[in-house]
DNA sequence: ACCCATTTTGCAACCGGTTGCAAAATTGCA
DNA sequence: TGCAATTTTGCAACCGGTTGCAAAATGGGT
C-alpha cells in the first residue's frame, strides 16, 4: 500500500541509499540528485517510514506517557501541554493509562516492545517504584508531579510538597484562624504526605493553634465531599488545607449543603490552582503548582537525556504561591 | 542494549524461526522446543520488538487517537475509556493533539510515518475533512462524537444532535417555558449546527413560542459565561438549551453573578452529563450523552476495520435521554 | 590538460524480526 | 519394522530503511 524507499529510488534512477539520504539531515546528497528524488518522491506520495528507520538508528521518536490520573481535570492540562510540547519536538507520546494496573513490570514490557525512546511518568500518585522500574530497564525517565528528593534515583520535575503544606498552615494561622484542619488526599500518595508533613511541621512551631486531620481516598469530587461531610458531624475545623482543588470543590459542595457558608463559617485552601478554581462560582483560595513549567521542564529535560541517557538524575523543584480568591476570611 | 532473537536463538541452540515462531501465536512449534527457548528469553530477559515484527507482518497495534478537546473535562473521560479500551484489545494509541492544527495532510503524513493501524478522531468540532483525509491515506478510521449522516463517507460513532436539539426544545416547552434561548458551541462545529437545526425545527412546529439564539466561540466554560453576560444584558429568554454542559456551567455561573437564581429565573439544560455536572454544587439538567457506549462501539468498529480495511461506512448513533436535576422549574 | 583533494554516489551488509519452502523428524498404521 | 502422512525445524529471502566503505565524479590550481 504504502509507497517505499525502493520505488521512489526506482522512479528516479537513483540507489536507494540516494533516497535514504535525502529523507536525511546532515548526509551528503547534491542539489541535483535532491532535486531528482524531491520530484520522484512528490510524484508517488512518498514519506520514509520511521518505524523501519528506528531500526537502524536505534530510536523511534516515541515517548511513553504514562499515568493513572484519569479523574482529576487538572491533568487533562497536563496532557495538553505534554502532547503539543512533545509534538513541536517531534516527539509522539504513546498514552499508557495505569489504572489499576499494579505491577510495573507488564508496563515496562508492553513500552520496550514499542522501543519508546523515553517515559514521562506524569502522576503524583503513582507509586515510585513505576519510574524506577523503567530506569532499570534503561529507558531514559522523567517523573512529572514525583516526589522531590535531595538524592533522586531518577529525574524528577515538580514542587516542593512538604513546603506547600508549610506555606497553607501558615497562611491560614496568619489569617487567625486558631483551628485548623488538614484534609488530605489518598494517605498512600507521596504527595500527601509530605503535605502533611510540612503542615503539621508548622503546627508544632504554633504550639497555641490546634489542629486536626484526615484522608479522603481519592483525589476526587466525591472523595472530597464524602470525607466533608463526615467532619462536619463532629466539630469541624475552622479552616481546611485540602489535598488539592478538586478535592476542594468537593468539600465546597459539601459546606454547601450543609447549611454553611465559605469561607463565613469555614474556610479553605486548596493546591493546583486548576482552570475551573477560577470559575466565578468556584473562586477557590489555592496554592498554584506551576504545571506549564513543570510540563516544558520535563520534556526539557527528556530531550536533554535522549541526547545523554547517563545524565545524572536531579530533581527540579519550582515554586509555588498562594491566589488570593474567595474561600478564606480576610481576617478573623 | 535490547536482548534480540539471535541472541536467545544462540543460547537456546536453536534457530531463529524457531524463536520467532514461540512468540507467534498459531505457529508450529513442539513442546519440547517451546520449553527450550521460553527457558532462554526468561533468563536473557527477552521480549519481542513489536516495531520489528511490524515490517513484516504490516501491523504495528498502533492506533492513533486524534482529538483537539483538550479544555473540556468531558474529554478526559473519554480519553480514560478510549486508551483503557484499547489497551485491553492489545492496541497501543498514539495520541495526537491537534489543537490549532488547520491542515490534514500535516497529521496525515505524521502518522502514516508511524505506520498506525488506525485512526480514532474524537472530537465534535474537528472537520470532517480530517476524517476524510486519514481514509484517503487508506488509513481505517472511525470519526467518534462526528456527525451522523445517512451516507456516511467513513465510520461514524455519535448521537444524533439534531434528535437532541428537539429534545430540548420539547422539554422546555412542556414544561411551560414560551421564551427559550439555544445558546450553541462555536458556529462552525457540526454538532452545533444541527442542535441548532433540530431546536429549530421544533419551534416551527410550535408557532406559539417565542426563540432566539446565539453561540458562544468555544466548548468551555468562559465561553459560556461571556456569552450569558451579553445575554442577560437585554431581554433574555426564559430557558436555555446550551451547546454543551461546560458551556452550561460557565452560562450558571454569569447567572449567579448578575443576581438572578437558575432555575427561578432562569432555567438551563445541557447537554453531555458529564461527571461535573452531577456534582451537587452545580447539578446540572441535561441530556445524557452515552460516551461508555460510543467508545466501547467505536473501538469495536476499529477492531472490525482492522480485519476488513474493506467494510462499508456505517453510522451508529445511541439514544440520549434527560436528566433531571436542578435547573429547570418543575412547571411554570 | 593534468593531478590531487574533496564531494557525491552506489554497493552490500545490517537493524530485528517473519515466513514460504524444502528437508528432517516424528507419528500412525499395517 | 517399514513406509507414507504429518508435524517440526532451519534456510534464506524479505520487510523498509541506514551506513561504512570504496569507487566515481567533481572541483581547484597550475
Amino acid at each position: 500500500m504504502a509507497v517505499t524507499l525502493k520505488e521512489v529510488a526506482e522512479r528516479a534512477g537513483v540507489s536507494r541509499s540516494a533516497v535514504s539520504r535525502t529523507f536525511t539531515d546532515g548526509a551528503s546528497v547534491s542539489d541535483k540528485m535532491r532535486r531528482k528524488v524531491e520530484k520522484a518522491a512528490k510524484e508517488l506520495g512518498y514519506s520514509p517510514n520511521a518505524l523501519a528507520s528506528s531500526l537502524t538508528t536505534g530510536r523511534t521518536k516515541l515517548i511513553g506517557l504514562v499515568s493513572n490520573n484519569f479523574h482529576n481535570p487538572i491533568f487533562l492540562e497536563v496532557f495538553d501541554l505534554f502532547t503539543r510540547g512533545l509534538q513541536d519536538r517531534g516527539l509522539r507520546p504513546l498514552l499508557v493509562n495505569l489504572t489499576d494496573e499494579t505491577d510495573p513490570e507488564n508496563s515496562v514490557r508492553m513500552l520496550r516492545q514499542y522501543s519508546v525512546d523515553g517515559v514521562v511518568v506524569a502522576s503524583s500518585t503513582l507509586p515510585p517504584g513505576f519510574a524506577k522500574a523503567f530506569r532499570d530497564a534503561g529507558v531514559p525517565v522523567v517523573h512529572s508531579f514525583g516526589r522531590a528528593s535531595s538524592a533522586p534515583q531518577v529525574h524528577v520535575v515538580g514542587i516542593d510538597n512538604v513546603e506547600c503544606g508549610r506555606m497553607a498552615a501558615r497562611e491560614l494561622i496568619e489569617r487567625g484562624y486558631t483551628h485548623l484542619g488538614f484534609m488530605g488526599g489518598p494517605e498512600g500518595a507521596t504527595s500527601t504526605q509530605d503535605r502533611y508533613t510540612g503542615f503539621m511541621s508548622e503546627m508544632s512551631a504554633n504550639p497555641g493553634i490546634k489542629a486536626s486531620y484526615s484522608f479522603a481516598d481519592a483525589y476526587s469530587f466525591d472523595a472530597g465531599r464524602r470525607e466533608m461531610l463526615r467532619l462536619l458531624k463532629n466539630s469541624p475545623a475552622q479552616a481546611y488545607f485540602c489535598g488539592d482543588d478538586v478535592l476542594s470543590i468537593g468539600a465546597l459542595s459539601a459546606i454547601d449543603d450543609s447549611g454553611l457558608a465559605c469561607p463565613d463559617d469555614i474556610g479553605l485552601i486548596g493546591l493546583n490552582d486548576m482552570e475551573m478554581s477560577r470559575w466565578e462560582n468556584i473562586d477557590l483560595t489555592t496554592i498554584h503548582q506551576p504545571i506549564r513549567q513543570i510540563v516544558t521542564s520535563s520534556i526539557e529535560l527528556m530531550v536533554a537525556m535522549l541526547d545523554d541517557p547517563e545524565r545524572y538524575p536531579e530533581t527540579r523543584i519550582f515554586p509555588c504561591s498562594i491566589v488570593e480568591r474567595g474561600t478564606l476570611k480576610a481576617e478573623c
